[in-house]
DNA sequence: CATGAATGAGCCTTCATTCAT
DNA sequence: AATGAATGAAGGCTCATTCAT
């Protein structure tokens, strides 16, 4: 509190240490998203994270508690930049002349813009589960990841529902459940045995229609 | 010792020899894969595997090359234990009297029961892939067991469009593919999301259906 | 700024800074008094010290060297507050009415008044010498330090000597050795090993008894 | 469990074992002690430890659950190298041609001479004491030391009663509390400021005498 | 065939201190 | 006079693997 300021300057003051906080904090977070992709969340060591950013270690343990902090900020960055994409597809599609398969398409290739190339994320999931098994609080929290991902499947399959689609009589959640599963099988089969992404799609559409 | 010994006390010696080696390697492979499963790849320590055996980390590096080489050696006791079910679960199956969705529950009763109450293995295997990212050899013989199941997996679906349970002519190297992503993520979102199973079968009978 | 105003007001500048300088040294003081005794020399971060006062790290840089010379601070600090005891106390205790005993109380009593509850300051010594075992500067400042409290005491034994409280041909400083000595062990005692406080006096009194 | 030996060739196998594991137990420990009294518990890194054992810090670790545990195993040599002092030193001594002086002269070079040259091991005490302060099982482990400790030297004082050296109506608890605390305070104090051991003996014998 | 003591590289994390503002 | 983001060195501890026996 530089008290010998006004209140105006101090407020300035303020803000630019808050930009200059969150520009480093947004570089570590997108390094690390990036590094986690690339080598798995328990094989990147903090000096991945923070090699390349022109930061320190000491700068990593400034902006997070731990590996498993920034982790959670990772998820964040990440829940932003998918955005509200349940609405942002289906407006403007016209049932009349776009077909299920297009608006799948499309969500598909939302996903794969946003997300930075990040396409394989649920391995990071998965090797964040392995590494917290007995941290309950780690546990919850992926919960709750799924929790919204889930909550924002089942509200896109409810405006399929209501663009008639899809067979309003099918129950949106457990169409999320199982399309989502679906997809990130085909994710982890791809990368864990490297095949190509045939039947994706129409596995998906087999699910989702009636 | 032995050199002492007639060529045929040295045979018997010999048998007994490899008697003990294989009790001991059956011992360490099981626990291994208990652990595996229990505590993920990576978590698993040496110290995990022996536990409990009796033996000790020598014994491990007798038998082992090393922790990846365990845990392909437990890869290939499942294999083993899977046994040859695509022709076990059809045989004897009646299609005029037995539905296709009975036929998949034998298979996935069939699993259940083999696979020693191990059930998610999915996440041992994007553990180990995860940890071994960098080395072709490791990724090689991940495709290469998938190559198995997979299959294994098209074998049964052929038995299934004979039995007349399945479209002819669909495609069942994709319909295993498919089948298969779509129960793995079912696995993996269970486990890491704390699901129940619900709506997992509905889904696979959706996917099998025309 | 300052280079503008003129001489006069330049000095109400200065004065003010002056204590706004002093107030916030004061304050960074005492919290640290507080926090080394809480903590230990060791244990208490520059961030401990500074949490609670409204300040930051910055501060407590701009107002000490380092760690060491905040230390010396608060035990200057510590110096000031214990002030002239030795004639305080003495000062209008009649020896005809008052036991040795009572001006013993007296004393221990002005020491719990004064030091505001910071009872086990030899901690902190200890503390900080075995930190700074390999700088003689350090070991120096630690030896004055008790020449100092050594003065005051054996002036106080004095005084009781003078008073006929005590045998004037015992020496008072070899004395004052002793009785610092014993108090500061049971301290000691007191706080490694959870002991309370019985024996402490008399022990004392022996030590002083002819 | 070498199954092929008999069990004769199993016990001289464990044996050998279990020497050398003593062996270098007892060395990391011997050179654990000397460090800690040289550095201090906290300013004393486990590489020091090793350093000049020929071992590495994975050896360290193989013997110790963790540097807290690396001491307590260090106060128990203490302990063991102390021996039953109480009755070896008043052994044998003759009340009538004895002094009170010589008989505590004779225990302080016992431990002098056990200790081996580790004179100041209260400051290391202290040390572990404000590193663990958060930990009660660590401050229990400490009080459990004073006890045995304090017990010791109050067997001492009840043997020095018994021989007519010292007032049997006086308390041996109480004593051994005050005595101890005193010896300690000196050490500190001599450590710490630089003192020299004049008028220690002295004192000791006050607190002692009717 | 098996033991188990020991290695040694590696990683996470802490914290006194600096410095541009 | 003070801020607070960032540094960077250091240290405790883990664990796959080796090797003499």
């Amino acid at each position: 509190m530089s008290r010998q300021n006004s209140p105006a300057v101090d407020r300035i003051e303020k803000t630019k240490w808050q930009e200059r906080r969150e520009v480093s904090l947004e570089a570590l977070v997108r390094s690390a998203m990036r590094q986690f992709q690339e080598r798995g969340y328990a094989a990147t060591r903090v000096e991945d994270i923070v090699e390349g950013t022109g930061y320190t270690s000491g700068a990593f343990y400034f902006h997070f508690k731990n590996k498993a902090d920034c982790f959670s900020q990772v998820v964040a960055l990440r829940e932003r930049l998918r955005g509200d994409w349940p609405d942002q597809i289906l407006e403007g599609l016209d049932p009349a002349t776009t077909s299920l398969e297009l608006v799948v398409r499309q969500a598909l290739a939302h996903f794969a813009a946003t997300e930075a190339g990040i396409s394989a994320w649920v391995l990071v999931m998965v090797d964040f589960h392995q590494q917290n098994r007995n941290d309950p609080a780690a546990q919850a929290q992926l919960a709750e990841i799924y929790r919204r991902w889930h909550a924002e499947l089942a509200r896109f399959i409810s405006g399929l529902q209501k663009g008639g689609w899809i067979d309003p009589d099918r129950d949106p959640a457990l169409l999320a459940k199982q399309v989502f599963a679906y997809s990130e099988g085909m994710i982890v089969h791809s990368n864990l045995y490297q095949l190509d992404a045939t039947g994706h799609l129409d596995g998906l559409l087999r699910l989702l229609a009636d």
